[in-house]
DNA sequence: AGCTGGCCTGCAATCGATTGCATGCATTTC
DNA sequence: GAAATGCATGCAATCGATTGCAGGCCAGCT
């Protein structure tokens, strides 16, 4: 037990073994087709026996390549979040890479961009939504040696980026065309958090169905959150301060349609009896929730798996950079007990 | 736009800047006490000027270090560990290590010796409970050049490894306590997987109190399950068809006592008016849930940043791999709806 | 026999940062 | 004034894998 650390075998050690040299070895595992099979077999063999293991540092020294992407995210606590790192691990293990995670990551691209990318210990981003606004885009794909780059907004950026995308809009849509559906016609709706001002895209789908409805949106009924559980009490308070209140609320996610009725449950109000909810993402929760919850289910592990592909197969040149891959995904309508047709 | 990638300036770009060796630049960067005022400040506009980052490929290479950390975890997708790596990924980034992930780790220790170490891809490892045997830990401490390692487990493990753990007996007993203190005699228990076939500690402390007050501890009020939401399901499936039932339950985890409950709700048994339940873990969920979830905090930032903290000094030399270090730490018991007196 | 072409393999440079050793210069000391 | 001391800096080897180029060998053809 004294030699605490007997040092990993290198492909030299191989070649010695071998007895070829460690141009052949290298050859051996990238190009085995232009190595003949007796020495191909020698070395395989050798390869055995040492036990060895490629070294990833000198690897991506002299590729200019680390095998590894970074997933930035604004809150790993976040289950929406974790599901879409766990997919995006998963998959691009398979394609060996190794994943570097950077969370409540909010805009200093420059310092993601340092500790990162110039410093070549990532090849790539795998950037979320989340504080997010574009010209950090734009400090990505344009500072020394671009980013490459796939993103997940709640919108299509102007910017041409690969990106994975879920049409929230269209599924905000059909989220209040569900409300509708039951009968209920006094609809509010938490709004998620908006970036570069502009309205975010569940908003403006939640709109868009009370529109062609003919139902009347009203600012008394429509609540800002952040997609945090508290923001969805918050919400619950000022519902409750109302005199007149609607019979039903789409939030903008589960989390905070939890809020929500958690607070007014205090309050005795019941859901679905005295109101009927919706939320969005179908959180793991949201299934033993009381009521369980009706949501719109977002294809994390989908989305996940995808931006993981994309960003490898630009990296391996399997995509063009120039015409980014852009992939949108439909999210499913879960209807649960927490809504149902208004008294 | 046509260079596409004008790659990264080097130690010698800077080294050329400022008139000096790249030995100095090296130098200016790691050991600034050993060059001169008058030269450092040259340097030091130099890499300003150059846009210079280290290249971290070239670093570990020569230095057999990749400054980075490796996170085995069961499941990312449980807020449990997804918020403990949270705080290990914050932590190891303000000492200046990135953190790479592996997930649904059970077990298979030689895949990620290869791929993580022998490969020097990563200097250390954040081991969690999760199917994890004993075996594996002695794979991973003897095999070639053992990796420096914490663990954070249910119980001490016999090896001798850095640890950081929270005291699940004494927290159990607590817990149990709390119910007993409520006035409860008759008490359930869903008891959490065990490793290595030992019934694990929030079992023991759960007898032990219910022993030290004199009350039965009834087989057929435990039931076995795995920490996930249906498996407390299938406890209150199990429940419901006693005709002679518990008037409280401790759920070996917040998951199980939510999945509990939900299903008991749906068979008419309110909590807390029929039954009383509390938890352990304190998930961000269980104090939005309703009733509102009693349960034993376990303190997740700390874990994540002692255990992240213990292993760079281990790796930097500043704790003895000798003597590992252990820290023990305790469970809040959060009294919230879930639990009251019986009727 | 001599020439061509193809296949297999090895040589050696390269990626970028670190560090032991040596050198050069200035300052101190007798 | 010479020797000793010490500080600042540079030289060059090193970490381990990859790859363009070239050499060696053999088969096939004229």
């Amino acid at each position: 037990m004294i030699e605490r650390s007997k040092k990993a075998p290198t492909i030299q050690d191989v070649a010695r073994h071998a007895q070829v040299s460690a141009a052949t070895v290298s050859r051996v595992l990238t190009n085995p087709e232009r190595v003949s099979e007796t020495t191909r077999d020698r070395v395989t063999l050798a390869i055995r026996h040492t036990g060895y293991t490629i070294n990833q540092a000198a690897r991506s020294l002299r590729l200019r390549a680390a095998s590894t992407i970074l997933v930035a995210l604004p809150d790993i606590g976040n289950p929406f979040y974790s599901n879409i790192l766990d997919a995006a691990v998963d998959e691009a293990g398979q394609r060996g890479y190794g994943v570097l995670v950077a969370n409540r990551f909010s805009g200093d691209a420059s310092q993601l961009l340092n500790d990162y990318f110039l410093s070549s210990r990532a090849d790539g981003l795998l950037l979320f939504d989340g504080g997010v606004d574009t010209s950090l885009l734009s400090v990505l794909t344009t500072a020394g040696g671009s980013v490459p780059l796939v993103v997940s907004f709640d919108e299509l950026p102007a910017t041409s980026v690969a990106a994975v995308l879920v049409d929230n809009f269209e599924a905000a849509q059909r989220a209040t065309e569900h409300l509708i559906g039951l009968g209920h016609k006094r609809i509010g709706h938490i709004i998620g958090p908006s970036r570069d001002g502009k309205p975010n895209q569940r908003l403006l789908g939640f709109e868009r169905a009370m529109q062609r409805a003919g139902l009347e949106v009203r600012a008394d009924w429509m609540w800002q959150g952040d997609y945090s559980t508290p923001s969805g009490e918050a919400a619950a308070e000022a519902l409750l301060a109302l005199a007149d209140r609607p019979t039903a609320v789409f939030a903008g996610n589960d989390e905070m349609a939890i809020g929500l009725l958690s607070r007014l449950r205090r309050a005795s109000i019941e859901c679905p009896r005295d109101i009927s909810v919706i939320g969005f993402d179908d959180i793991a929760v949201s299934a033993h929730f009381w009521p369980r919850l009706s949501t719109m289910r977002q294809p994390r592990d989908q989305i996940g798996r995808l931006m993981a592909d994309s960003l490898i197969d630009i990296l391996e040149g399997a995509a063009s950079p120039s015409a980014p891959r852009r992939i949108t995904l439909r999210a499913d309508l879960i209807a649960r007990e927490s809504s149902r047709s208004p008294a």
